[in-house]
RNA sequence: GGUCCGUUCGUCUAGGGGUUAGGACACGUCCCUUUCACGGAUGAAACACGGGUUCGAUUCCCGUACGGACUACCA
């Protein structure tokens, strides 16, 4: 199987013409392995804290691609850096993929047939593989200690541990196979190095990007197993997902450096004919200024960049997501979707069920996009306000009790049909709308001063009698009797009307007065108004 | 610095050798509405620059500029 391939054929695999009339899509893969027919795709974040929006998108297109292909989504998780684990994030994870509806088939906390599933409890396969990489003659031990390399790289502008250095360096190339065996038998610290080979080309056909082609005389010697016995990345990486099976890797950009030394680890290895193809992905930039989009901007713009919020040791440390702003999962699923990937033409609104017919990895875009909230939140207003009455008073019940709001099924999805053509948030209809839930705390005093006065509150008293005993107690007769009382007293109905408003929610943006007064109910409208005309 | 990736309205993007360069968000105006919003209409707003190739380039190629990622015994 050759590794390079020819650039004009890769034109060709890339049309989408040709990626389209392939069924499996991934013709290659299919050729080349019977047992690899089937598409099995990962998710594999480090538990070093929140999982960022930008993970949730790559975990989101790689459910996307699994769901369209009938594929396996596994959640993989990679925790070979036990200096930067964090008590709480596998569990943040797990719930954040729960909440956006990406649930893995396989994976930590879902078990499977190729577990374990996380890194840690993988220890003894990596270093088992890392050998038989030595034995092969395409990994080597080293000795030198981080300080002394710490040395080499103040010594030398730019120092790197490649084919040039390390015949100057203390490992198994220079110090022979006896006096390696020697000094790992007697303790000494080492790790083992990827051995690249300089003078060639190496190319890979990444879906997204195309022919991307690295010179192997630039590569580093990484780093595969650490002295303390983990993996690095790169070396767990991709023994799992040989093991695993995975037959395309959709991951952040920030991978396509290093994806150079991972077709040479399977190479290595032998398991070129099963490789998977490579998908590398934007990555999701800051509002404003320069640079990809970070934990920092969160509290800088006032904005969620995670999924959910997270507790940390100290109020600085935590932080809201966009499930507590009040978001819709299914708002924050399309938005994402839409931040580097477009189906072509000119619908924006997708439901789970279309962005798993219509993705495609050819149409995600090669350039990085800004996360614009404000996007974000119009997604989310849209959502609200097509959701239907019941099933968003189900998603309100809860806000609305953690505000000690007891009201019955019927009510809330009354008050919520009066609210949710008016709010971007699920938490506004019970904040803004608090009104619909508890007296008004204050009144618009600015249009009281404007609008109130000794003969409009005569009227008003008498419209109070009127209400109070108005016997069919709905929207379009309340507002016909209203106004024709209002004409009968020969003052005009912007002499009433606001006040009304007032009077009945205290500020003057909100729902139309009469259908507010019919949820309301007769008996609590009365009592607003003549509480008041009281105050 | 080196390696690699990228560049269509302010933003997310569609499109692609000949188009009035389309949509969405945000913004302006108007309509609806005696509130706010929804909705409707409408406006302003883009192919980074320079060379090629071509009858013709925003689209293909090269360069420049700018942006981004990587450059750890982190992922």
């Amino acid at each position: 199987m050759p590794l390079v391939h020819n650039a004009r054929r890769l034109d060709i695999i890339r049309s989408p013409r040709f990626l389209s009339s392939l069924t499996p899509p991934n013709h290659r893969i299919v050729k080349l392995s019977n047992q690899l027919s089937v598409v099995r795709v990962r998710f594999a974040p480090s538990p070093t804290g929140a999982l960022h929006i930008g993970g949730v998108r790559t975990a989101l297109y790689n459910y996307l691609f699994a769901r369209q292909k009938g594929g396996t989504f596994i959640l993989r998780i990679e925790d070979t850096d036990q200096g930067r684990y964090v008590p709480g994030a596998e569990d943040y994870i797990i719930e954040a993929l729960r909440w956006v509806g990406l649930l893995p088939d396989e994976g930590v906390g879902f078990g499977g047939p190729d577990g374990p599933y996380r890194q840690s409890d993988r220890k003894e396969i990596y270093q088992k593989h890392a050998h038989e990489l030595v034995q092969l003659g395409h990994a080597y031990y080293a000795f030198d200690t981080p300080e002394a390399l710490d040395v080499q790289r103040q010594a030398a502008e730019h120092f790197t541990y490649n084919h040039l250095t390390r015949t100057a360096l203390s490992n198994s190339l220079t110090l022979g196979v006896a006096e390696s065996k020697r000094r790992i038998e007697a303790g000494e610290n080492f790790v083992i190095r990827l051995k690249v080979e300089p003078g060639r080309s190496i190319h890979i056909n990444d879906l997204i990007r195309g022919d991307v082609v690295f010179e192997s005389s630039e590569l580093d010697d990484k780093v595969l197993l650490k002295a303390d016995g983990m993996p690095t990345y790169h070396l767990a990486n991709i023994v799992d997902d040989h093991l695993m099976r995975i037959t395309h890797v959709i991951r952040g950009e920030e991978w396509l450096p290093s994806t150079a030394h991972h077709v040479l680890l399977y190479e290595g290895f032998g398991w070129q004919a099963t490789m998977p193809l490579f998908s590398h992905l934007p990555l999701i930039m800051k509002p404003v200024g320069n640079g990809k989009l970070s934990k920092r901007d969160g509290a800088k713009f006032g904005i969620p960049v995670f999924p959910l919020g997270w507790k940390g040791e100290t109020a600085e440390e935590s932080f809201g997501g966009f499930r507590e702003a009040g978001f819709l999962p299914a708002a924050v699923v399309n938005f994402l979707a839409l931040l580097g990937w477009h189906p072509g033409g000119d619908q924006d609104v997708f439901s789970m069920e279309e962005l798993i017919q219509l993705f495609s990895i050819e149409h995600i875009g090669k350039s990085g996009a800004r996360f614009d909230y404000e996007k974000a939140k119009s997604f989310n207003q849209k959502y609200i306000h097509a959701m239907d009455n019941a099933a968003l008073a189900a998603l309100v019940r809860p806000l609305a009790e953690a505000k000690g709001y007891q009201v019955s099924e019927a009510y809330l999805e009354k008050a919520v049909s009066l609210m949710k053509e008016r709010v971007t948030f699920l938490t506004e209809i019970v904040e803004t709308g608090y009104y619909l839930f508890e007296p008004v705390r204050e009144y618009d005093e600015e249009t009281l001063q404007k609008r109130w006065n000794g003969d409009i509150a005569a009227v008003f008293a008498e419209l109070i009698e009127k209400v109070a005993t108005f016997d069919l107690f709905k929207a379009l007769e309340l507002e016909e009797a209203v106004k024709t009382f209002i004409q009968e007293k020969g003052v005009k109905p912007g002499d009433i009307l606001p006040l009304l408003r007032i009077a009945l929610v205290g500020t003057m943006k909100g729902p139309a007065v009469f259908e507010t007064m019919v949820v309301l109910g007769q008996e609590e409208t009365v009592a607003r108004l003549k509480a008041f005309l009281k105050r």
